[in-house]
DNA sequence: CATGAATGAGCGTTCATTCAT
DNA sequence: CATGAATGAACGCTCATTCAT
């Protein structure tokens, strides 16, 4: 199964039991979001969240412990968002009958392609987000993409050349190394090719090449 | 000519005259990288600097115009000493005689060793400065890196695959993207990584075999 | 008569007309006591009542106009609790042919025992409440203690010094004075003290000594 | 000799070296004061101190790391000062060549003096401050004053009766703690009597009654 | 009636910056 | 120039209380 259920509950103070109340925690999640983007990590802070989230402070701290459980569980949902759309990406994208080569193409491709709905909360997250400490997200979330990854390419070892006889695991982890890395210091940068369908190509071929048989 | 000067004046308020208000500039930079090594972004305030670096804290006022500005040049001095190690790096290890992919190896070598001395500073800078509204500074990391790699590889393009008859430039662009987007990522999950040298070699590899002649 | 009733009605918004009512007020109660021996009042908050009485907070304001009414209440039944312990105390203790000296004795011990059996609410009461605004109390506790003492001395004053021809009202003014504030500030520096026998015996002659005739 | 120096760094977060950071410390702390007096505990908050001080929260932080230690430093400073008033006040009363029984007189009236200056604010501290968590406090106040009252005694204790043979330790002990149990009680309830003279000898005849020989 | 989600004034504290000495 | 005392806007958070359901 691709994807895996986000345990909320460990950011959150009292479950949510009415309606109300999960409206009030997806719009305080939602703002924090919103600021984020719009303003940078320097003006996320609890008034203007709750502000924004149209609820009061003392709401806020019904559900969150601390600024931090609220901002924990905006990057926790994100993340999962983004695996759900990976695996489902994958799901649509991926058949069995493919050879290794297009395989690759269609996986940089879902990997990128996480990353161009919400580029500007990708990118504020990879920028604000580890300054708060949060710094394990990154990893979480480049190691679930390689679980799934690695899933994807189960049983195209045969195609590797020879020197990655460890096969699926290693691919993975190098693709995922490369296209993350990439993917990161674009969305620095000029988070707009993300888009460009010859980059991501290239990054393709970067990957094919070095796993290909000579 | 490798490297270029630093426009310091960019940073500071008045042309420091005397080494004694060099000596004050200095040890407020290197009490800012002190701090932000050890403490991250959030112990870096004015006062603690100020006192870390044995003044007072109107004297940083009397060079800084604002937080900014002292945070702008320590960064500044980072990078441009980071151009200075990679052109040293670079001159010892390249000769003209050498073949690409020996060249390449030695150029991704060159690259880590630049991030191998104060990896901590390295990615505390990663994490913390953008947060600050520091966002270029990678960019420009990335791009004075860029122009020095081209510089080294401007006799190489007969050696290019077929596809690749730009030369140089864009084998210096995907070599600097694909490197720094794993030492990025690399820094912010594992930096010890960055010593190993089987792991610089794969590196090399997956842009050898991205660069080679069929 | 020893003891008179005690005005609950003037602590609560309605009278409470079931057995039902009533436990949620004893809950309350209860909690606030609770809470108060075991965090201080510090940890004396509406919301935390209301959580540890197993009752919603919107309950509380059903019967409290305010915080202050509930620990008004609280501290009401405390101290007549103490003064029908007193009173029961006494009645056990005293007969009519008891001499002055031993009936001394007697009443210290008796007014020393209606702190010891929960120590720490008369400290945590004296320490705390009077600093919400409920000052009377003490008062109110000396008072009506004060008026069961001159009760029990009533026919004692053939055995006072000269000079105390206003026989048992200024006994027991004084009596009640001394033994309160010892026992206040024994409560407040230790308490454990206050079960101390020969601690009680020395307080005990202090005042018989005082009344005693020449 | 009689009081201490009182460690004031303590509560200090760097010592006052010019004229006016001395100014602003008292400045806050006769702010602490009044308000505790005024207003009772509940008033006591930083930012209305700093601003009836007349200097900015900013300053009050500068100089107490929090606002424990600006109450912590208003306590100390009143204790004390109450402790040096006391010894002075031993000195003027006291002469070797009196008796006990006189001495003792003295000893009562100079306890209670020390309350009468600021009664309101003896008060105050004794209901609020132990519940802020300074209980030591008392204890200190207590135990310094019983310390000048034995030394006041050392010679007197052949004058006492049999079964004190303890002498001034103990005379000491127990004057103190009726002496400060009736202050503490009156404080509560209706401090105009600390000054009424009556009220003083009528104390004192309890404690020299109690020690004199039969 | 009971519930508990929601409110918001107000608290303790921080830190970039100013300015009198 | 250097100093460091002073500033004050703004932050994270609490808790007595209200009110729609």
């Amino acid at each position: 199964m691709l994807g895996e259920g986000v345990d909320e509950a460990r950011y959150l103070l009292k479950e949510p039991k009415q309606q109300r109340s999960r409206d009030t925690i997806d719009a305080l999640v939602e703002a924090t979001e919103l600021i984020l983007v719009e303003e940078g990590w320097a003006g996320v802070n609890t008034n203007r969240i709750a502000e924004r989230a149209g609820v009061s402070i003392g709401t806020l701290y019904q559900y969150f412990e601390n600024k931090e459980a609220l901002v924990g569980l905006m990057v926790e949902r994100f993340v999962a968002g983004q695996q759900v759309a990976l695996g489902a990406s994958l799901w649509e994208r991926l058949s069995e009958d493919m050879d290794l080569e297009r395989m690759i193409f269609e996986l940089v491709r879902a990997l990128m392609w996480t990353h161009q709905e919400r580029p500007e909360l990708s990118r504020a997250l990879l920028m604000h987000v580890p300054a708060s400490g949060q710094l394990g997200v990154v990893n979480v979330w480049t190691e679930r993409s390689r679980v799934l990854i690695e899933e994807a390419l189960r049983f195209k070892s045969g195609e590797l050349r020879e020197g990655m006889e460890e096969g699926a695991p290693l691919v993975a982890q190098v693709l995922i190394t490369a296209v993350h890395g990439v993917i990161f210091s674009t969305l620095m940068s000029d988070w707009e090719r993300l888009k460009d369908e010859a980059f991501m190509d290239e990054l393709a071929r970067l990957v094919w090449r070095y796993i290909r048989p000579d």
